[in-house]
DNA sequence: CGCTAATCTAGAACAAGTTTCAGACTGGGT
DNA sequence: ACCCAGTCTGAAACTTGTTCTAGATTAGCG
Protein backbone atom coordinates (compact mmCIF):
# COMPACT_ATOMS: atom_id res chain seq x y z
CA UNK A 1 0.00 0.00 0.00
CA UNK A 2 1.31 3.53 -0.65
CA UNK A 3 2.73 6.35 1.06
CA UNK A 4 -0.93 6.14 3.65
CA UNK A 5 0.95 8.65 5.59
CA UNK A 6 1.96 11.26 2.95
CA UNK A 7 -0.87 13.68 2.33
CA UNK A 8 -2.04 15.40 -0.96
CA UNK A 9 -1.01 18.56 -0.78
CA UNK A 10 -4.30 20.74 -1.54
CA UNK A 11 -2.76 21.89 -5.42
CA UNK A 12 -1.56 25.07 -4.79
CA UNK A 13 -3.36 26.77 -7.76
CA UNK A 14 -6.29 24.20 -7.51
CA UNK A 15 -9.74 24.96 -6.13
CA UNK A 16 -11.18 22.57 -3.54
CA UNK A 17 -11.52 19.11 -4.81
CA UNK A 18 -14.94 17.66 -5.12
CA UNK A 19 -16.41 16.33 -1.56
CA UNK A 20 -15.27 19.04 -0.30
CA UNK A 21 -17.89 21.11 1.85
CA UNK A 22 -20.61 23.05 0.36
CA UNK A 23 -18.76 23.37 -2.86
CA UNK A 24 -21.68 22.94 -5.20
CA UNK A 25 -20.79 20.57 -8.09
CA UNK A 26 -21.81 20.49 -11.70
CA UNK A 27 -24.68 18.14 -12.70
CA UNK A 28 -21.61 16.06 -14.34
CA UNK A 29 -19.53 15.96 -11.59
CA UNK A 30 -22.50 15.13 -8.92
CA UNK A 31 -23.17 12.19 -11.77
CA UNK A 32 -19.64 10.92 -11.66
CA UNK A 33 -19.77 11.18 -7.50
CA UNK A 34 -22.61 8.80 -7.71
CA UNK A 35 -21.68 6.27 -9.97
CA UNK A 36 -18.38 6.35 -8.47
CA UNK A 37 -20.25 5.49 -5.03
CA UNK A 38 -22.53 2.83 -6.75
CA UNK A 39 -19.71 1.13 -8.13
CA UNK A 40 -17.95 0.98 -5.04
CA UNK A 41 -20.76 -0.57 -3.42
CA UNK A 42 -21.56 -3.37 -5.96
CA UNK A 43 -17.90 -4.20 -5.82
CA UNK A 44 -17.98 -4.32 -2.15
CA UNK A 45 -21.07 -6.42 -2.69
CA UNK A 46 -19.06 -9.30 -4.20
CA UNK A 47 -15.48 -10.02 -1.92
CA UNK A 48 -15.74 -7.22 0.81
CA UNK A 49 -13.02 -4.95 1.34
CA UNK A 50 -10.33 -6.75 -0.87
CA UNK A 51 -12.32 -6.64 -3.86
CA UNK A 52 -12.92 -3.19 -3.86
CA UNK A 53 -9.62 -2.18 -5.96
CA UNK A 54 -9.40 0.93 -6.85
CA UNK A 55 -8.67 0.66 -10.28
CA UNK A 56 -11.37 -1.75 -10.65
CA UNK A 57 -13.77 1.03 -8.98
CA UNK A 58 -12.18 3.86 -11.35
CA UNK A 59 -13.10 1.29 -14.17
CA UNK A 60 -16.54 0.37 -13.59
CA UNK A 61 -17.68 4.03 -12.80
CA UNK A 62 -15.93 4.79 -16.39
CA UNK A 63 -13.98 7.31 -14.50
CA UNK A 64 -9.86 7.99 -14.81
CA UNK A 65 -8.02 6.49 -11.85
CA UNK A 66 -6.61 10.42 -11.10
CA UNK A 67 -10.74 11.14 -10.98
CA UNK A 68 -11.27 8.16 -8.39
CA UNK A 69 -8.77 9.63 -5.90
CA UNK A 70 -9.65 13.40 -6.56
CA UNK A 71 -12.71 12.65 -5.58
CA UNK A 72 -11.79 10.11 -2.70
CA UNK A 73 -8.61 10.42 -2.03
CA UNK A 74 -8.26 6.82 -0.42
CA UNK A 75 -9.51 3.74 -0.06
CA UNK A 76 -10.64 4.50 2.92
CA UNK A 77 -12.30 8.04 2.34
CA UNK A 78 -14.42 6.05 -0.53
CA UNK A 79 -15.49 3.19 1.62
CA UNK A 80 -16.22 5.45 4.84
CA UNK A 81 -18.26 8.34 2.18
CA UNK A 82 -20.12 4.76 0.75
CA UNK A 83 -21.12 3.69 4.54
CA UNK A 84 -22.11 7.51 4.99
CA UNK A 85 -24.41 6.99 1.82
CA UNK A 86 -25.92 3.81 2.87
CA UNK A 87 -26.57 4.89 6.07
CA UNK A 88 -28.65 8.05 5.41
CA UNK A 89 -30.95 5.55 3.04
CA UNK A 90 -31.10 3.44 5.91
CA UNK A 91 -32.07 6.69 8.07
CA UNK A 92 -34.51 7.28 5.98
CA UNK A 93 -36.14 3.82 5.27
CA UNK A 94 -35.74 3.68 9.28
CA UNK A 95 -38.03 7.15 9.52
CA UNK A 96 -41.00 5.71 7.77
CA UNK A 97 -41.55 2.99 9.98
CA UNK A 98 -40.44 3.80 13.41
CA UNK A 99 -40.15 0.99 16.20
CA UNK A 100 -43.08 -0.76 17.65
CA UNK A 101 -41.54 -0.93 20.83
CA UNK A 102 -42.95 1.46 24.03
CA UNK A 103 -39.54 1.20 26.04
CA UNK A 104 -36.94 3.40 24.69
CA UNK A 105 -34.68 0.38 25.30
CA UNK A 106 -36.17 -1.81 23.59
CA UNK A 107 -37.27 0.58 20.76
CA UNK A 108 -33.40 1.26 20.63
CA UNK A 109 -32.50 -2.23 20.17
CA UNK A 110 -35.20 -2.98 17.94
CA UNK A 111 -33.96 -0.24 15.94
CA UNK A 112 -30.40 -1.61 15.57
CA UNK A 113 -31.49 -5.26 14.94
CA UNK A 114 -33.12 -4.21 11.97
CA UNK A 115 -30.26 -2.35 10.88
CA UNK A 116 -28.28 -5.34 11.67
CA UNK A 117 -30.77 -7.41 9.12
CA UNK A 118 -30.09 -4.98 6.79
CA UNK A 119 -26.12 -5.54 7.40
CA UNK A 120 -26.86 -9.58 7.27
CA UNK A 121 -28.58 -9.35 3.48
CA UNK A 122 -25.22 -7.42 2.20
CA UNK A 123 -22.80 -8.92 4.41
CA UNK A 124 -19.62 -8.32 1.86
CA UNK A 125 -20.48 -4.80 1.69
CA UNK A 126 -20.97 -4.27 5.33
CA UNK A 127 -17.59 -5.72 5.68
CA UNK A 128 -16.06 -3.51 3.73
CA UNK A 129 -17.62 -0.16 5.22
CA UNK A 130 -17.12 -1.45 8.72
CA UNK A 131 -13.37 -2.12 7.99
CA UNK A 132 -12.63 0.79 6.50
CA UNK A 133 -14.64 2.79 9.32
CA UNK A 134 -12.73 1.50 11.81
CA UNK A 135 -9.16 1.53 9.95
CA UNK A 136 -9.35 5.15 8.87
CA UNK A 137 -6.72 7.19 10.71
CA UNK A 138 -6.69 11.18 11.52
CA UNK A 139 -6.62 11.91 7.72
CA UNK A 140 -10.47 10.51 7.37
CA UNK A 141 -11.57 12.08 11.35
CA UNK A 142 -13.99 14.42 9.62
CA UNK A 143 -15.79 11.95 7.76
CA UNK A 144 -15.73 9.61 9.79
CA UNK A 145 -17.21 12.24 12.61
CA UNK A 146 -20.04 12.68 9.89
CA UNK A 147 -20.42 8.55 9.94
CA UNK A 148 -20.91 8.97 13.77
CA UNK A 149 -23.22 11.69 13.90
CA UNK A 150 -25.69 9.93 11.62
CA UNK A 151 -25.28 7.17 13.75
CA UNK A 152 -26.11 8.81 17.17
CA UNK A 153 -29.41 10.53 14.78
CA UNK A 154 -30.58 7.01 14.27
CA UNK A 155 -30.09 6.11 17.74
CA UNK A 156 -31.66 9.09 18.71
CA UNK A 157 -34.35 8.82 17.03
CA UNK A 158 -35.28 5.56 17.93
CA UNK A 159 -35.40 6.43 21.33
CA UNK A 160 -38.47 8.68 20.65
CA UNK A 161 -37.52 11.83 23.20
CA UNK A 162 -40.06 14.55 23.76
CA UNK A 163 -36.86 16.70 25.04
CA UNK A 164 -33.24 16.90 24.53
CA UNK A 165 -31.36 14.41 25.42
CA UNK A 166 -29.65 14.75 28.80
CA UNK A 167 -25.61 14.19 29.50
CA UNK A 168 -26.06 11.10 30.46
CA UNK A 169 -28.20 9.62 27.80
CA UNK A 170 -25.61 11.10 25.54
CA UNK A 171 -23.01 9.08 26.90
CA UNK A 172 -25.15 6.16 27.07
CA UNK A 173 -25.59 6.45 23.31
CA UNK A 174 -22.36 6.94 22.78
CA UNK A 175 -21.22 3.74 24.50
CA UNK A 176 -24.64 1.82 22.66
CA UNK A 177 -22.49 3.35 19.10
CA UNK A 178 -19.39 1.54 20.24
CA UNK A 179 -20.97 -1.87 21.64
CA UNK A 180 -22.52 -1.32 18.12
CA UNK A 181 -19.27 -1.03 16.15
CA UNK A 182 -17.65 -3.46 17.72
CA UNK A 183 -20.17 -6.39 18.07
CA UNK A 184 -20.80 -5.88 14.30
CA UNK A 185 -16.91 -6.61 13.93
CA UNK A 186 -17.29 -9.43 16.18
CA UNK A 187 -20.00 -10.84 13.72
CA UNK A 188 -18.17 -10.29 11.08
CA UNK A 189 -15.29 -11.42 11.35
CA UNK A 190 -16.89 -14.51 12.57
CA UNK A 191 -16.15 -14.71 16.34
CA UNK A 192 -19.44 -13.82 17.08
CA UNK A 193 -22.72 -15.37 16.29
CA UNK A 194 -25.92 -12.99 15.65
CA UNK A 195 -27.66 -14.59 18.64
CA UNK A 196 -24.69 -13.13 20.94
CA UNK A 197 -24.65 -9.64 18.81
CA UNK A 198 -28.47 -9.42 19.81
CA UNK A 199 -27.99 -10.22 23.17
CA UNK A 200 -24.99 -7.54 23.65
CA UNK A 201 -26.91 -4.84 21.91
CA UNK A 202 -30.04 -5.57 24.35
CA UNK A 203 -27.65 -5.71 27.61
CA UNK A 204 -26.21 -1.91 26.23
CA UNK A 205 -29.45 -0.44 25.89
CA UNK A 206 -30.24 -1.30 28.99
CA UNK A 207 -27.71 1.79 30.16
CA UNK A 208 -30.84 3.99 28.64
CA UNK A 209 -32.97 2.93 31.41
CA UNK A 210 -30.41 4.05 33.46
CA UNK B 1 -0.96 -3.60 -0.10
CA UNK B 2 -0.32 -7.68 -1.35
CA UNK B 3 -2.76 -10.55 -1.65
CA UNK B 4 -4.34 -10.01 1.37
CA UNK B 5 -6.68 -13.25 0.26
CA UNK B 6 -4.46 -15.30 -1.00
CA UNK B 7 -3.73 -18.02 1.79
CA UNK B 8 -0.22 -19.55 2.24
CA UNK B 9 -0.14 -23.26 1.26
CA UNK B 10 0.73 -25.28 4.61
CA UNK B 11 3.60 -26.12 2.93
CA UNK B 12 3.07 -29.56 1.56
CA UNK B 13 6.21 -31.22 2.43
CA UNK B 14 6.59 -28.59 5.57
CA UNK B 15 5.83 -29.25 8.91
CA UNK B 16 3.65 -26.60 10.66
CA UNK B 17 5.86 -23.31 10.98
CA UNK B 18 6.69 -22.02 13.85
CA UNK B 19 3.82 -19.80 16.15
CA UNK B 20 1.72 -22.73 15.68
CA UNK B 21 0.27 -24.43 18.82
CA UNK B 22 2.30 -26.20 20.98
CA UNK B 23 5.28 -26.55 18.47
CA UNK B 24 8.30 -26.23 20.82
CA UNK B 25 10.27 -23.98 19.21
CA UNK B 26 14.31 -24.31 19.19
CA UNK B 27 16.39 -22.09 21.45
CA UNK B 28 17.08 -19.87 18.54
CA UNK B 29 12.97 -19.85 17.34
CA UNK B 30 12.28 -18.36 20.35
CA UNK B 31 14.84 -16.07 19.96
CA UNK B 32 13.96 -14.89 16.38
CA UNK B 33 10.73 -14.64 17.50
CA UNK B 34 11.21 -12.26 20.40
CA UNK B 35 13.57 -10.27 18.63
CA UNK B 36 10.94 -9.98 15.68
CA UNK B 37 7.97 -9.06 18.39
CA UNK B 38 10.66 -6.54 20.26
CA UNK B 39 11.83 -4.95 16.58
CA UNK B 40 8.16 -4.69 16.00
CA UNK B 41 6.97 -3.28 19.50
CA UNK B 42 9.71 -0.45 18.21
CA UNK B 43 8.62 0.23 15.13
CA UNK B 44 5.54 0.68 15.97
CA UNK B 45 6.33 3.18 18.78
CA UNK B 46 7.67 5.35 16.80
CA UNK B 47 5.35 5.83 13.55
CA UNK B 48 1.93 3.43 14.96
CA UNK B 49 0.70 1.24 12.14
CA UNK B 50 1.97 2.71 8.95
CA UNK B 51 5.85 2.63 10.09
CA UNK B 52 5.78 -0.84 11.17
CA UNK B 53 6.75 -2.16 7.77
CA UNK B 54 7.72 -6.04 7.40
CA UNK B 55 10.77 -5.01 5.41
CA UNK B 56 12.45 -2.91 8.45
CA UNK B 57 11.03 -5.38 10.57
CA UNK B 58 12.72 -8.07 8.97
CA UNK B 59 15.81 -6.07 8.70
CA UNK B 60 15.54 -4.59 12.63
CA UNK B 61 15.22 -8.25 14.06
CA UNK B 62 18.08 -9.62 11.86
CA UNK B 63 16.18 -11.92 9.85
CA UNK B 64 15.37 -12.99 6.56
CA UNK B 65 11.92 -10.98 4.69
CA UNK B 66 10.49 -15.00 4.01
CA UNK B 67 11.83 -16.19 7.77
CA UNK B 68 9.75 -13.03 9.47
CA UNK B 69 6.77 -14.23 7.05
CA UNK B 70 7.16 -18.10 8.15
CA UNK B 71 6.73 -16.77 12.40
CA UNK B 72 3.94 -14.14 11.05
CA UNK B 73 1.67 -14.78 8.11
CA UNK B 74 1.02 -11.16 7.74
CA UNK B 75 1.36 -7.60 8.98
CA UNK B 76 -1.68 -8.17 10.97
CA UNK B 77 -1.19 -11.55 12.24
CA UNK B 78 2.24 -10.16 13.31
CA UNK B 79 0.12 -7.00 15.13
CA UNK B 80 -2.31 -8.82 17.20
CA UNK B 81 0.68 -11.07 18.60
CA UNK B 82 2.50 -7.79 19.21
CA UNK B 83 -0.94 -6.83 21.05
CA UNK B 84 -0.89 -10.57 22.90
CA UNK B 85 2.52 -10.01 23.93
CA UNK B 86 1.95 -6.50 25.27
CA UNK B 87 -1.40 -8.10 27.13
CA UNK B 88 0.53 -10.54 28.96
CA UNK B 89 2.56 -8.08 30.38
CA UNK B 90 0.10 -5.76 31.34
CA UNK B 91 -1.50 -8.54 33.44
CA UNK B 92 0.71 -9.26 34.82
CA UNK B 93 1.18 -5.87 36.34
CA UNK B 94 -2.12 -5.54 37.08
CA UNK B 95 -2.11 -8.75 39.04
CA UNK B 96 0.90 -7.41 41.62
CA UNK B 97 -1.20 -4.09 42.10
CA UNK B 98 -5.03 -5.02 42.07
CA UNK B 99 -7.63 -2.16 41.62
CA UNK B 100 -8.25 -0.59 45.57
CA UNK B 101 -11.55 0.19 45.24
CA UNK B 102 -14.96 -1.97 47.08
CA UNK B 103 -17.27 -2.04 44.12
CA UNK B 104 -16.76 -4.10 41.24
CA UNK B 105 -18.12 -2.19 38.95
CA UNK B 106 -15.57 1.01 39.84
CA UNK B 107 -12.40 -1.99 40.40
CA UNK B 108 -13.03 -2.85 36.38
CA UNK B 109 -13.23 1.29 35.56
CA UNK B 110 -9.99 1.91 37.47
CA UNK B 111 -8.45 -1.08 36.18
CA UNK B 112 -9.46 0.06 32.29
CA UNK B 113 -8.16 2.99 32.97
CA UNK B 114 -4.86 2.24 34.28
CA UNK B 115 -4.57 0.00 31.06
CA UNK B 116 -5.41 2.74 29.33
CA UNK B 117 -2.88 5.41 30.78
CA UNK B 118 -0.05 2.55 29.79
CA UNK B 119 -1.75 3.25 25.89
CA UNK B 120 -0.98 6.71 26.87
CA UNK B 121 2.80 6.28 27.20
CA UNK B 122 2.59 5.05 23.91
CA UNK B 123 -0.15 6.13 21.56
CA UNK B 124 1.81 5.06 18.60
CA UNK B 125 2.24 1.36 19.51
CA UNK B 126 -1.24 1.45 21.00
CA UNK B 127 -2.50 3.01 17.38
CA UNK B 128 -0.51 -0.23 15.63
CA UNK B 129 -2.22 -2.84 17.65
CA UNK B 130 -5.92 -1.68 17.74
CA UNK B 131 -6.46 -0.87 14.27
CA UNK B 132 -4.84 -4.20 13.40
CA UNK B 133 -6.46 -5.83 16.08
CA UNK B 134 -9.98 -4.26 14.55
CA UNK B 135 -8.80 -5.07 10.52
CA UNK B 136 -8.37 -8.39 11.32
CA UNK B 137 -9.89 -10.63 8.92
CA UNK B 138 -11.32 -13.96 9.53
CA UNK B 139 -7.89 -15.55 8.58
CA UNK B 140 -6.83 -13.99 12.17
CA UNK B 141 -9.85 -15.22 14.12
CA UNK B 142 -7.65 -17.71 16.26
CA UNK B 143 -5.17 -14.71 17.16
CA UNK B 144 -7.47 -12.18 17.82
CA UNK B 145 -9.95 -14.43 20.24
CA UNK B 146 -6.80 -15.23 21.99
CA UNK B 147 -6.24 -11.55 22.66
CA UNK B 148 -10.12 -11.57 23.18
CA UNK B 149 -9.68 -14.13 26.10
CA UNK B 150 -6.93 -11.97 27.77
CA UNK B 151 -8.58 -8.98 27.62
CA UNK B 152 -11.98 -11.00 29.59
CA UNK B 153 -9.18 -12.42 32.49
CA UNK B 154 -8.09 -8.97 33.26
CA UNK B 155 -11.58 -7.67 33.10
CA UNK B 156 -12.87 -10.29 35.66
CA UNK B 157 -9.96 -10.53 37.31
CA UNK B 158 -10.62 -6.51 38.23
CA UNK B 159 -14.43 -7.94 39.32
CA UNK B 160 -13.07 -9.86 42.06
CA UNK B 161 -15.25 -12.46 41.73
CA UNK B 162 -16.11 -15.20 44.63
CA UNK B 163 -17.38 -17.90 42.96
CA UNK B 164 -17.52 -18.27 38.51
CA UNK B 165 -19.33 -15.29 36.38
CA UNK B 166 -23.45 -15.94 35.32
CA UNK B 167 -24.07 -15.30 32.31
CA UNK B 168 -25.17 -11.73 32.61
CA UNK B 169 -22.15 -10.88 33.77
CA UNK B 170 -20.54 -12.04 30.72
CA UNK B 171 -22.15 -9.98 28.51
CA UNK B 172 -22.25 -7.18 30.58
CA UNK B 173 -18.11 -8.15 30.40
CA UNK B 174 -18.31 -8.53 26.91
CA UNK B 175 -20.09 -5.20 26.49
CA UNK B 176 -17.32 -3.07 28.33
CA UNK B 177 -14.60 -4.95 26.29
CA UNK B 178 -16.42 -3.54 23.27
CA UNK B 179 -16.77 0.16 24.34
CA UNK B 180 -13.06 -0.92 25.32
CA UNK B 181 -11.90 -1.04 22.12
CA UNK B 182 -14.07 1.22 20.46
CA UNK B 183 -13.37 4.50 22.62
CA UNK B 184 -9.75 3.57 22.52
CA UNK B 185 -10.32 3.72 18.41
CA UNK B 186 -11.81 7.46 18.52
CA UNK B 187 -9.23 8.64 21.00
CA UNK B 188 -6.60 7.14 19.07
CA UNK B 189 -7.96 8.61 15.84
CA UNK B 190 -8.48 12.57 17.71
CA UNK B 191 -12.28 12.43 17.82
CA UNK B 192 -12.58 11.52 21.45
CA UNK B 193 -10.81 12.95 24.57
CA UNK B 194 -9.51 11.17 26.87
CA UNK B 195 -12.06 12.38 29.87
CA UNK B 196 -14.95 11.27 27.10
CA UNK B 197 -13.09 7.45 26.89
CA UNK B 198 -13.57 8.14 31.40
CA UNK B 199 -16.75 8.70 31.24
CA UNK B 200 -17.68 6.07 28.16
CA UNK B 201 -15.42 3.53 30.45
CA UNK B 202 -17.29 4.30 33.93
CA UNK B 203 -20.86 4.59 32.10
CA UNK B 204 -20.54 1.32 30.53
CA UNK B 205 -19.30 -0.25 33.67
CA UNK B 206 -22.47 0.83 35.63
CA UNK B 207 -23.73 -2.70 33.35
CA UNK B 208 -21.61 -4.65 35.97
CA UNK B 209 -24.14 -4.07 38.87
CA UNK B 210 -27.06 -4.49 36.50
C1' DC C 1 31.07 -38.26 11.37
C1' DG C 2 27.73 -38.13 7.41
C1' DC C 3 22.91 -37.86 5.84
C1' DT C 4 18.27 -35.85 5.26
C1' DA C 5 14.57 -32.94 6.12
C1' DA C 6 13.46 -28.74 7.76
C1' DT C 7 14.73 -24.03 8.17
C1' DC C 8 16.93 -19.77 6.94
C1' DT C 9 18.81 -16.19 3.66
C1' DA C 10 19.12 -13.08 -0.21
C1' DG C 11 16.87 -11.32 -3.62
C1' DA C 12 13.69 -11.12 -7.46
C1' DA C 13 8.95 -10.88 -8.70
C1' DC C 14 4.16 -9.66 -8.22
C1' DA C 15 -0.16 -7.11 -6.55
C1' DA C 16 -2.69 -3.19 -5.29
C1' DG C 17 -2.81 1.56 -3.19
C1' DT C 18 -1.07 6.01 -4.34
C1' DT C 19 1.32 9.66 -6.95
C1' DT C 20 2.66 12.03 -10.99
C1' DC C 21 2.62 13.95 -15.61
C1' DA C 22 1.56 15.45 -20.21
C1' DG C 23 -2.04 16.33 -22.97
C1' DA C 24 -7.18 16.66 -24.13
C1' DC C 25 -11.50 18.80 -22.55
C1' DT C 26 -14.93 21.99 -20.30
C1' DG C 27 -17.16 26.02 -18.57
C1' DG C 28 -17.29 30.89 -18.03
C1' DG C 29 -15.92 35.32 -18.91
C1' DT C 30 -14.33 38.67 -22.59
C1' DA D 1 -15.24 33.01 -31.29
C1' DC D 2 -11.21 33.02 -28.02
C1' DC D 3 -8.86 32.28 -23.86
C1' DC D 4 -7.96 30.81 -19.10
C1' DA D 5 -8.25 28.08 -15.13
C1' DG D 6 -9.66 24.15 -13.54
C1' DT D 7 -10.86 19.03 -14.71
C1' DC D 8 -10.47 14.80 -16.69
C1' DT D 9 -7.90 11.03 -19.04
C1' DG D 10 -4.42 7.48 -19.92
C1' DA D 11 -0.40 5.66 -18.68
C1' DA D 12 3.71 5.11 -16.19
C1' DA D 13 6.13 5.19 -11.85
C1' DC D 14 6.69 4.36 -7.07
C1' DT D 15 5.76 2.11 -2.42
C1' DT D 16 4.99 -1.54 0.52
C1' DG D 17 2.63 -6.05 1.60
C1' DT D 18 3.10 -10.68 -0.02
C1' DT D 19 4.90 -14.68 -2.65
C1' DC D 20 8.41 -17.45 -4.82
C1' DT D 21 12.97 -19.57 -5.79
C1' DA D 22 17.55 -21.32 -5.46
C1' DG D 23 21.05 -22.05 -2.64
C1' DA D 24 23.22 -21.98 2.28
C1' DT D 25 22.64 -23.64 7.22
C1' DT D 26 21.05 -26.22 10.98
C1' DA D 27 19.00 -29.88 13.78
C1' DG D 28 18.50 -34.28 14.76
C1' DC D 29 19.72 -39.16 13.85
C1' DG D 30 22.06 -43.38 12.42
Amino acid sequence: MGHMTTHRTPSAGTAAPPGTAAMSLTERQEERRRRILQATARLAGRGGYDAVQMREVAESAGVALGTLYRYFPSKVHLLVATMQDQLEQLHATLRKRPPTEEDPAARVAQTLMRAFRAMQREPHLADAMVRALTFADRSVSAEVDAVSRLTTAIILDAMGLTGPPGAEQLSAVRVIEHTWHSALITWLSGRASIAQVKIDIETVCRLITR
